[in-house]
RNA sequence: GCCCCGGUAGCUCAGCAGGACAGAGCAGCCGCCUCCUAAGCGGCAGGUCGCAGGUUCGAAUCCUGCCCGGGGCGCCA
């Protein structure tokens, strides 16, 4: 039954054309009759927006010549060919305009390749397939690529700062009640190496974490220090059921009882005297609520504040020496509170309002994000007077619009997938257009330890850490592993794996490519021989062995990479890559010696061993993952 | 009930702005260190791309329905 050669289907072979590329056409100045995607770069090292370039002189010539009627710009694909003997890109040029002038693909395959201006870095371009132009990369162009690695260093890859619209990345933002766990790990890695990328692909970038430092549980959070700190001055306060539990709190009621001694102490009795009982479910809301009442009551002003402050200056300073460590920065640390205190809450309502998108029912003022693309309205101001969460989201989004010109990308756990059309709504009746808003819903990670499933459960305190996970297999395989799939995948983090230093490890099998390279560069000097760029690059025609062609053809890929990646919103993509490049480069260490007699080939093999090195320190860079000399 | 994500090789996943024979790593089997780190390399084997329709010259990729798994739907934060 289980056949082998019968399940093969029939080759299938289409005849081609190969079409030299004799004629020039000078004056063909670039046509706005092929696009690909807006704002491609310029850059000559992007040889897909050359290409592109290319093809729009043959059809303005085309066009002018009166052999093709074309009337607007057609859409097509340049994109990298799978199988070498299809050339390096392919074009569909022909079989999209097939479609719109009713011909035969094949036949406008012929008559745009005859067209095409003569260039140096393109060989030939063949016709094949259904109709699909073939390009092949010159041997020139290729050698080109370690010249412009070299010369470039970490810039290769990067569009120019600027090049691109600015956008305000907002990643993390976890409640700061308690330290941060490996689902705020991967938004942390997500939203770090998006950013780097987005700045790579010529964006302005800054990077924004939004503290929650205004509701009921930061209250809680307060009102747990504050009971922790009553037990150390020697009261005894039973420790109400919904209350944070965590270690940490008692070092922060340590700091409070430094600096403030017995000044907030009050008998057990005081604080506990008349309140509901504690208990399960709604008791156990009751309570704590009251709890806090009593809290500010018994506290005052400017007690409670000592309380509530060092709780949040603590658990804000704990995560952002836990993400420092991690490789990952922010610009801003924005603080809710201060939504309120600048009268940008107010300002943000005030709008909705005069726009016409508020209305009051059962004491409370309601937005009509139902009219705006959401499933309900939503409460913006409570019954009691309070403003919503909400009502800070749209505030804070105001803000955001109004200090950045262009785009707000928003990171966000898959669980709050159901925030996308409400903060979309808000844009709308904030009279902003929702379309500068990007949102990324980053799926779960679950860890796995000897096959298994590790359980976690925030009540019973049982989850894992960010900071433990790092300290367990350390920053670089974490932030790799992170983002090693695509985000919106969920994601098996296999801790076994990741602390492995055997074959199996991605990561290692990246950097360990790296530490080949440095010490390829050691071992030169150990010999008593030094690295000459230019006879390498004078000689760059001996390299020819087919790891090394392959290897050229990856390294030229890197700005696309960088790109379609910043485009798609997908690091993984560059995690891929460096995989590939690291695999290819094995390849050819395996295979070739690189320290040989001859001055001419070990100089050009050089200069492709140090271009590799280079790219796979920009790229490991930007998924912040270190690029070892030796290991 | 409504909404989001996923279902591709034994396992974990790429590929999905439609395209040329479906890829990688791990696990399995067979090989490679007098030579720049074997944390490496070469080879073999392994797939009804969840199921059924539809659109198209062409579908893993787009549309519809269904099945299975994960998650979300508060005047909480």
């Amino acid at each position: 039954m289980a056949g082998t050669g019968c399940r093969r289907r029939p080759e299938r072979r289409h005849q081609r054309h190969v079409i030299a590329l004799t004629s020039n056409y000078p004056e063909c100045a670039r046509s706005a009759l092929v696009t690909i995607a807006p704002e491609r770069s310029r850059s000559p090292l992007f040889m897909r927006a050359y290409i592109e370039e290319l093809i729009g002189q043959a059809l303005g010539y085309l066009k002018r010549e009166g052999e093709l009627s074309l009337e607007e710009p057609v859409q097509v694909h340049i994109e990298r060919t799978r199988d070498r003997a299809h050339g390096d890109y392919a074009c569909n040029v022909a079989m999209v305009l097939a479609r719109k002038l009713g011909r035969k693909p094949r036949e406008l395959a012929e008559l745009i390749s005859a067209k095409l201006p003569a260039s140096k870095r393109i060989d030939k371009v063949e016709i094949a397939g259904p109709g699909f132009l073939n390009f092949f990369a010159s041997p020139h162009y290729l050698r080109m690529v370690v010249r412009d690695i070299l010369a470039l260093g970490d810039q290769y890859g990067c569009a120019p700062e600027g090049s691109r619209g600015e956008v305000l990345v907002e990643y993390v933002s976890a409640n700061p009640t308690g330290p941060l766990h490996v689902g705020h790990g991967r938004g942390a890695a997500y939203g770090a190496s998006l950013s780097a990328l987005l700045a790579a692909a010529g964006h302005r970038v800054s990077r924004e974490y939004y503290v929650n430092d205004h509701g009921r549980q930061m209250d809680i959070l307060a009102v747990s220090v504050w009971l922790r700190y009553l037990e150390l001055a020697g009261e005894r306060v039973r420790f109400p059921a919904n209350a944070y539990r965590g270690e940490y709190i008692y070092d922060i009621a340590r700091e409070v009882r430094e600096r403030h001694g017995d000044k907030l102490r009050h008998a057990e009795s005081a604080v506990v005297d008349g309140l509901p009982e504690d208990g399960d479910g709604q008791a156990a809301e009751l309570h704590i609520d009251a709890l806090i009442a009593r809290a500010r009551q018994l506290l005052g002003e400017d007690g409670y504040e000592a309380c509530f402050g060092a709780a949040l200056d603590a658990m804000v300073a704990d995560i952002r020496d836990d993400l420092g460590q991690f490789g990952v920065q922010f610009d801003r640390w924005f603080s809710e509170r201060s939504l309120e205190s600048s009268g940008a809450l107010a300002r943000a309502i005030e709008r909705l309002d005069r726009e016409g998108w508020l209305y009051l029912k059962d004491g409370a003022t309601w937005f009509k994000a139902s009219e705006l693309g959401d499933d309900k309205d939503r409460v913006v101001v409570r019954e009691n007077g309070r403003t919503t969460y909400f009502a800070s989201d749209v505030a804070y989004l105001l803000d955001k619009l109004e200090r950045c010109p262009g785009t707000s990308l928003y990171i966000f756990g898959a669980d709050h997938h159901g925030y996308v059309p409400r903060l979309k709504a808000a844009a709308r009746g904030l009279g902003e257009d929702p379309e500068r808003l990007d949102f990324q819903l980053v799926q779960f990670a679950v860890l796995f330890r000897g096959g298994r499933k590790v359980q976690m459960s925030t009540r019973s305190g049982s989850f894992v850490t960010l900071r433990e996970l790092r300290e367990e297999v350390g920053n670089d395989a974490a932030r790799y592993f992170y983002v090693m799939r695509s985000h919106e995948q969920h994601l098996d983090f296999d801790l076994d794996l990741a602390k492995s230093s055997a074959n199996d490890n991605p990561v290692y099998y990246i950097q360990y490519a790296h530490a080949r390279i440095a010490s390829v560069f050691r071992q030169l000097e150990s010999r008593g021989l030094r690295h000459n760029q230019a006879i390498g690059e004078a000689a760059s025609d001996r390299l020819d062995g087919e790891h090394e062609q392959a290897l050229l053809r990856t390294l030229g890929r890197y700005p696309e990479v960088i790109e379609g990646a910043a485009e798609r919103r997908a690091p993984h993509v560059l995690a891929h890559y460096l995989h590939e490049l690291a695999a290819e480069f094995h390849a050819w260490y395996n295979h070739s010696q690189f320290l040989v007699e001859d001055d001419d080939v070990r100089n050009a093999r050089l200069n492709l061993v140090a271009a590799t090195g280079q790219v796979l320190r920009n790229g490991l860079g930007l998924i912040g993952v270190s690029a070892p000399e030796d290991m």
